[in-house]
DNA sequence: TTCATATTCAACCATATGGTTGACCTTACC
DNA sequence: GGTAAGGTCAACCATATGGTTGAATATGAA
């Protein structure tokens, strides 16, 4: 699975390391702090995080005894784009365009 | 993995699969034709398809004694819109948005 | 009917994955 | 120094995954 496709979708196709990805979207963190809400030994969470980072999803730094974990979101642009070759586009940018294109259409002079 | 995000992603992380998604873009193929380029047997692409099949990422149809894949690209959606919670922008919507709005600029009457 | 084509099924195998526990190392604190 | 906190390592276990082969099932063609 040397692919960088492969480790990432690899990595998004598990619910605990989603998990792990959207709770550092609010903010950087140890890696005790990560495994707390979840039922499982620290151990587990160690490996999840590993298996991030080999995907480059997230990467880790350790300052005096504590490793944080600080998420890589520019890792997902590959993958991002690769489903982009399906014509899927993403609804948010799609609103937001189509927001900007009425604007456009119901006032051309305006900057 | 009951998941349907579980189920996609997990499904991304093959690159047999990944390539059958990319052939079916093209064109709907029979199960043959799909294991045609592939160094593995019948019945190996045929449980990669099950595997796309219960994602959701194509459909099967059989008729007369052959059955015809299709891919489901609306399948990828969820997916995509995970994705995008993490503020990566997929560079070819991007790209159009940016040609648009560098067109509107330059001329701002054209229709 | 007989034969060939298209596809799946079932059993099997090797390896990967996701989890556990207990020992271990490093760093901070008293 | 002694002790506790933060993490990883190693060994282990159960199950999942990705592949194989050979037999079985449909359907179409001669």
């Amino acid at each position: 699975m040397t692919n960088p496709l492969d480790q990432v979708f690899a990595a998004l196709g598990d619910p605990t390391r989603r998990a792990i990805l959207a709770m550092l979207l609010e903010d950087d963190m140890a890696v005790t702090d990560v495994a707390e809400p979840f039922a499982m030994s620290l151990a587990a969470i160690s490996k999840h995080l590993q298996i991030l980072v080999e995907a480059g999803l997230i990467a880790q730094e350790k300052r005096g005894r504590v490793k944080w974990c600080k998420l890589e979101p520019d890792a997902l642009r590959a993958a991002s784009v690769w489903m982009q070759g399906f014509g899927v586009f993403d609804p948010v940018d799609l609103d937001a365009f189509e927001r900007f294109l009425a604007d456009e259409l119901a006032d051309p002079s305006s900057p």
